[in-house]
DNA sequence: AATGAATGAGAATTCATTCAT
DNA sequence: GATGAATGAATTCTCATTCAT
């Protein structure tokens, strides 16, 4: 029998879930497979979670709380700068993340997650539209409707992460480059 | 024991999956009940389709051709008829499924779906790029990267998609209109 | 893999559960105890009986019926042979089926059973409260309470068999036998 | 880590495990809530108890000695009163303690207890018939087989409590007032 | 070809018991 | 002696798949 400190084996077994969730999915995944992962007996497991939601649920909470960390730190940057550095984060986060999100994606429909989601697009939508807003009073965007078009412009990243994520391109940075041009140019041609 | 005609009883089938599979999505599907619904034997299915993932690959596959025979009809529309019908298109055809759509996401790293999609993708961007091209042979569109295009609106189409089947938006047709000018008039200020 | 008929299998696996849920008692019984002495595979028992609770109530109702004939049978009888012989008759039941009985009396909080039993326990009451009122009208008894009466009386039997699988007497048909004789003459000294 | 003389330990489990055992029943008690409960942790209950059934006989054992120290106090009754408050006490004692009674039924075949019941029955049965004897050579009991009578009163009895933790009767003193008339005058009619 | 009864591996979860500290 | 984290066997139940008929 292995001894440990209570706090190391919540996170050994934190850090083998990540692995199994973000390699099978939700359903797909084992207590079993986590267990072994973690080297912590199938026992062990409820011995810190309550049952295999509770597990996931810690483990989408503690991702949405680093990645929000990494996000707000873009509120005080120039309008431009911030939007394109927002649509490259979402992507480098994808893919850095990409078995993580992809779980995620995979469960979108999963009841237990979302208040915790509702929560977390709220505040990406909040940021997002701060700097749209700002942008419209520095002048640089059109007078748009920043929380309708903060919306419009998330949903749209996360499906080019989608995208990426389901092999249909490899190189995310650059369709997020282009994502950028495009949302900020359009596609009407001005000079008629 | 019921004498059918193959190719009546695989039709059988597929719609009593179609039923299932889109009500209940994959995991929750069980084969006993599309038996039950097409009115053919649990073994009887097994003599048409491998197992549950033939079948719904099958049934995928169905889905989109279907899909693409209403899209190829835009071809020979005005331009930018046929950008607001394509988009339109993709969010009516969600709202109509949603479980189903909602399946596909899920199961978006099914091995055996690959080629499939790949080739439905393909299809779309064929078709999106030949849109835009006419666009700017008109005069309508400004002269961008059609096909570098079609991808990143396919994909944002997808990601509002999803954000519908994940309950984050409730009207997706609103949204889309969102998003089609969006992409129209992009977001700069252009007087000055 | 053992085809057998639906009603031979159903048949199998109430035998086999009666075997093990009378050595056992309910909750230390397993299903795949069951399956294996019913020779039926663990999945082959939910195809039957929807649950563990399911398959027990089957049984318990089963086995009342069966007990329910045969003391309605006494109702003819004259009241002094009626109460002798429904004495005896559920002493040489709780003979027959000690284990059966036994597992009825562990199980007697359990909730499922509560309607069942309330059932035959009135059916049991209403029995002998007609022997007991025909008693009276025949100038056999005295003038009592049949109702309550009968119930002290069934009571009383219950307490005699859980005395018996309990393996405090032996001869539980003896034991009647003093019991009868005991509500009959009562203890009091009439002489004086 | 507390520091307790053995004796108090074992005392504050047992009061514990009572508290526990009555109020869930044998299986649902879990040491994990004993050991909660007597504020001793889970390995210290071991220290003093073998197991569970261990700590199940003993805490049996300790409510017998209780429940035998106020019967015999009866003894130096008058017959009639004695009578009646064995009735009485015993009914009482199954109100006050339901599930612990509950529990000793459903585990009367549990091998551990076998010798203990034995004792304690013997001990019952020898007070009461006892009580009987007096009361015969008082002129108030007919000429009766004391040992025999003696039992089938206190497997009566038994039945009647069994009747009252199932819940088929709600007021146990009176179905025992009832009993101990029935037991007195008998059924017969006299006068004939 | 067609049936559906039967299979059995595998899932989540519980808990008496052990044993390193 | 005392602790409580860790163990893992055992439980009920599900369901894709098989195969005797």
């Amino acid at each position: 029998m292995k001894r440990r400190i209570s706090e190391k084996s919540k996170k050994d077994i934190l850090d083998a879930a990540r692995e199994v969730f973000s390699e099978k999915g939700y359903s797909k995944t084992t207590i079993r497979e986590v267990a072994k992962l973690s080297e912590i007996s199938v026992g062990g497991i409820y011995l810190y979670y309550k049952n295999k939601e509770e597990l996931y649920t810690e483990l989408t909470s503690e991702q949405m709380k680093t990645f929000l960390m990494y996000t707000e730190a873009l509120r005080n940057k120039q309008p431009l700068t911030a939007l394109k550095s927002l649509i490259e984060g979402y992507l480098d986060y994808a893919i850095k993340w990409t078995k993580l999100v992809s779980m995620h994606i995979k469960e979108h429909d999963l009841k237990l997650k979302k208040p915790l989601k509702k929560e977390f697009l709220a505040a990406q939508r909040r940021l997002l539209s701060d700097i749209l807003t700002n942008g419209i009073k520095k002048g640089v965007f059109r007078n748009i409707n920043c929380n309708e078009t903060a919306d419009v412009i998330l949903f749209s990243l996360r499906g080019m992460i989608l995208a990426y994520i389901s092999g249909d391109i490899k190189t995310p940075r650059k369709q997020g480059d282009f994502f950028y041009k495009l949302i900020l140019n359009g596609l009407k041609r001005m000079d008629k």
